[in-house]
DNA sequence: TTTTAGCACTCTTTTGTTCTGAGTGCTAAG
DNA sequence: CTTAGCACTCAGAACAAAAGAGTGCTAAAA
């Protein structure tokens, strides 16, 4: 159902201009807008097809018109300069990025503080790791004698965590609880462990705790990863948009935004697409009907993912936004492939 | 100076009416609420009186009085019932704190959420670990034989980070690494230890990497403890305010929120009164003037201590907010002074 | 001396009205 | 098919009047 050209390029410049101004577009100031000049009269005529067609809404009919939800994702389908065509921009983007993201570590929490504070918008970003598997499991007595540091290893991660008992504890046993525990996690045996544990040191009965401790940290690490934490940073830059100065919309809004694990499902649901892109109603959240969110992921390791994305009313510049997007992910690119010599990783949450 | 008993009632009225309906009060609206009734204009006398005083203010002439920053003052020094008479709405709260923060684990965080959604305020917290010392590093080999997790023990904390190196490390220089790391941390002379493994390993390249990202990661955290990052949970909900519906009013608001440091400064100044109460201009910041912030700080080991607080308009209910945070208080005690068995303590950032 | 009723006065808020301007849709001519 | 012209619509601004809330002051009552 291919638009005629024209009707295109006058689709794109309402779009782009009402992405800037935030306000309806009358036919008159899209007069000047093209090569070939054409009269209001004809912008007119073929604003009503397009309003027909379902791309352009008027509030009312002394105002301009506005792009509908179909026109957004028209826009972002086809009429919009591909990212592609933009490697100069997205390089420059790339290197004061580079500069500002050193590590890997805390990348979800730096990427986000950076992106929106470069494009002043709101930004969301959530690391999720999963299927994990608990390699190692370390205890280290602290000298007090009776606290142990716990330390699991993942595949390309550590965590670590501070067990205290009150009565000190049996150096030997913890030993040979070690022993036991990494065995266990070798035949994947965890869950069966402590019974057997119970019988062969049912004497010590802080041990058994300790144990049994380890591994319930051990089964929350395997089953929830990284615990899936959603940050949102520069919430406040939403009230500086033109449709957020009602303040109870801009509370919808940042309600989901903190209250949803949508950005979680999106990750988990998140394609091969280089940008994803959800404009309003495609959040599947009424607080959001009138958002957008442009997004990337990125894989931190083999278990670990990240999402980030902007956040901001349905009339975003898309266009900048997948510019920032596009370089981020080549800059995490470049980080992550480069296991340099020491190259410092990712840390325990 | 003190004011004469009536004074003190009416204006007290005055005040928790404001905070309660958050619009002027007038003359008449008060007549109802003492036990002798009085009449309007009597109190319409006091007002005035208060007014020339510094604790009334009036938006204009016919509106009514309106509470200064002195009055809140005021009202929070010694009008308002104070915290300790109220043992029975404390206890109710701290049940239910109680059974919301398990752990020490992640308290700042946790605890953070459970208040803003209790009170239905944004809450702001922060922790902040100073003069840790570490005592201990292990350096754990993972299997594929060139990535190093170094882990870090302070007094009661671990710290962890995975370093890669691109060419395997040889196992025993490894181990000598870690003997020598281990002996300049006894001996407090880290700084000092770098020339003296170039010199006695110098030939093996990977492993003074090693060694001096470990190094840097070790100053690191004895120089900045966990990093003070500050967590604003539920900012959306200063927009339920009358007085932050402006949204450039609430956006400088939040903006001074994540932007500012001075959290830090205040756990740092934080002395022993169990809760702070900064009012207005008292933040010390022009974006901040109209908000009020009442915190507490908690102790979470010898060498890390927690600040959580409640943000509001200045005619925020202090009283429940003061009862919120004593109950937290009380919580956070009965957490840490209770090493049960095997207690689960904090862990890295 | 203190309290209170009464009343004039002030100033915001609300409501209603008119006016203006932007932008459209339609018609008829190019 | 395009464009000029024009009547029409409607939101928002500007203005005016009315309503309402609350005060300050005065003079009488306690």
């Amino acid at each position: 159902m291919g638009l005629q050209e024209r009707k295109r390029q006058i689709l794109k410049a309402i779009i782009e201009n009402y992405i800037d101004t935030a306000e309806p577009v009358g036919s008159k100031s899209l007069t000047v807008a093209f090569d070939r000049p054409i009269s209001s009269a004809t912008i007119r005529n073929e604003m009503s097809e397009l309003e027909e067609m379902g791309y352009l809404e008027k509030p009312h009919v002394s105002a301009g018109r506005v792009p509908s939800y179909a026109a957004y994702r028209l826009y972002v389908n086809e009429l919009m300069d591909s990212a592609a065509g933009l490697t100069a921009e997205i390089d420059a983007i790339r290197m004061e990025l580079e500069g500002k993201l050193h590590e890997l570590d805390d990348l979800a929490y730096t990427a986000s503080r950076v992106i929106s504070s470069m494009t002043n918008q709101t930004t969301v970003s959530a690391v999720k790791s999963s299927g994990a598997k608990v390699q190692k499991v370390e205890l280290i007595p602290t000298d007090n004698g009776h606290s142990y540091a716990v330390v699991l290893i993942t595949a390309s991660e550590v965590k670590s965590k501070m067990f205290r008992s009150y009565e000190p504890i049996d150096q030997s046993a913890v030993a040979m609880l070690s022993t036991a525990l990494n065995l266990a996690l070798t035949e994947n045996r965890v869950e069966y462990l402590l019974p057997s544990i119970a019988r062969s040191m049912g004497a010590d009965a802080s041990v058994f705790r300790l144990a049994d401790a380890v591994i319930k940290f051990i089964e929350e690490v395997e089953r929830e990863g990284d615990g899936n934490k959603v940050h949102v940073e520069g919430a406040e830059k939403l009230l500086n948009m033109r449709e957020y100065q009602d303040a109870s919309k801009a509370r919808e809004l940042m309600e989901y935004l903190s209250d949803s694990e949508k950005v979680m499902d999106m990750l988990d649901e998140a394609g091969d697409e280089p940008i994803g892109i959800k404009i309003g109603s495609e959040l599947g959240d009424p607080r959001a009907k009138d958002a957008s969110f442009v997004f990337t992921t990125y894989d931190i390791d083999s278990h670990t993912k990240g999402i980030i994305g902007i956040v901001a009313p349905t009339r975003m510049d898309y266009h900048r936004a997948c510019a920032h997007l596009t370089a981020f992910k080549q800059a995490v690119r470049q980080l992550g492939s480069h296991p340099t010599d020491i190259g410092e990783n990712d840390e325990h949450r």
